[in-house]
DNA sequence: CCAGACGTTGCATGTTGTGCAACGCCCATT
DNA sequence: AATGGGCGTTGCACAACATGCAACGTCTGG
């Protein structure tokens, strides 16, 4: 919409391609050389181009430090918030939003359930990292090694005949997590208790949050739980995908 | 220098802040609301800035694309090239560019020396992985873990009394390597042959690649060699603020 | 020593970006 | 249900600003 801005913008993607010099970057945006000059010197102030010794141009340290920032900045919780609020909406059950921090797994976020039965849980509150399905989803986007490390240091306190009961199983839960690219709790930390979740990603296709939907079994019987599977799946990537920055325009409806 | 686009550059520091509604984005540019839009709106085409739904403006995908595509794209190689000629020029040893590589460590570089006796490599051979210094630069900046897994898996020749004895004495090597900043060879390798050598990082302090000086006895002592080391130091900086794009006008003499 | 290529500068032209004012929309308030 | 305020959006007249041209300076290679 504004020509000026627009060709400035179109220098950045052909230097990400490599470096060129004025006569280069003129001849394809099809301008005359000294307009690509000024355009370049404004990029340059920026710091969002770089011009190496042999006086060619190059992408700039600024713009790193750009995308840097801005991840920092990015708050999972704001952007999630009324994903969770709507997945509440539709299915009734709590929802909750976890993060890995420090070796440890928390939940910061919660939607309660409007059944009257709710399992307790506490924003800020370290979930029982051996069990929940947000832990092992977050757990499982980890390399190999760091996966073995951290399990081999866990405990495994046996809250239910089905919690995961050892380094091994667990490592062999997380496997099968990072494959499928969901997980589940059925009962491993409260045995009437079954959880759903699915990865939050940001735009390096990194795990940074995942949620999960809960529901004692007075309520929904576990088979029932897992047909909200897709929902939880759709609303995770539908998060993700505004967490990135990445499609446009979501539900304009 | 172009009013325009400095004002639409002026608003992705802002946006990297946080989210921002289009009142916000023009009051703090000091434009009218009108001006902000199609500023925006150009940023948005490129891709530079995304619109979350609740209106507000963040920056978007594509400055993380364009950041990952022109590190890619970026050839170590080139950008060192001169400054190891010019190293060259000022102490007559040959000078080694080396990366990792599959877990291998590769030269990808070389300036012969100008002295009569020359050592031995070849560009694109693996280095002698337990003892070469550019090899210690490039596996000190790795994780512990990684550091741990590497070193256990390693066999390690003893090509001279001097070379690196097992994986306990390569880990300490690594750790002294990463707290000083600098690597050595002392006869590891060949018995009369010394190197010394220092890290290139990118923009995000991450080690790329390592340079090093190397020098057989004959030509000069083990502290004549060492007496390089600020001047090879030095190299290795100017080579990484060249390559992370940091720092402008590199010695315009 | 000269020719060519490249980056750079100043300037006259008119294209293009600007601010204004008015509109439409949604939400919160009464 | 009605109303007011806030916000994003649009069309337009004006002139500010970006544009291309031509000329200059510099460096490199023949």
């Amino acid at each position: 919409m504004s020509q000026t801005v627009d060709r400035a913008l179109s220098i950045l993607p052909l230097l990400a391609q490599g470096p060129a010099d004025l006569g280069q970057v003129a001849e394809r945006l099809g301008v005359h050389k000294s307009t690509a000059l000024r355009l370049l010197r404004t990029l340059h102030e920026h710091g969002l181009v770089h011009r190496q010794q042999d006086q060619r141009y190059r992408l700039g340290a600024r713009l790193f430090a750009l995308a840097q920032e801005a991840v920092e900045n990015l708050d999972v919780r704001d952007i999630a918030h009324p994903y969770l609020k709507e997945l509440n909406d539709e299915c009734g059950h709590t929802v909750h939003l976890a993060v890995r921090e420090e070796g440890e797994v928390l939940y910061i976020d919660k939607v309660e359930s409007r059944y009257p039965v709710r399992m307790y849980s506490r924003i800020g509150k370290p979930v029982a990292i051996t069990v929940a399905a947000v832990a092992k989803l977050l757990l499982a986007d980890l390399p190999e090694g760091e996966r073995r490390e951290i399990a081999e240091k866990l405990e495994y306190p046996q809250y239910t005949a089905r919690s995961t009961p050892n380094a091994f199983a667990f490592l062999r839960e997380l496997a099968l997590v990072r494959e499928q690219g969901w997980a589940t709790d059925l009962g491993g930390h409260e045995e009437s208790i079954n959880c759903v979740g699915a990865p939050i990603r940001g735009a390096d296709g990194k795990v940074v949050a995942a949620m999960s939907v809960s529901a004692p079994n007075v309520v929904v019987t576990r088979e029932e739980l897992l047909t909200l599977l897709p929902l939880v799946r759709r609303t995770a990537e539908a998060i993700s995908r505004e967490y990135s920055g990445t499609g446009d325009a979501p539900r304009p409806a």
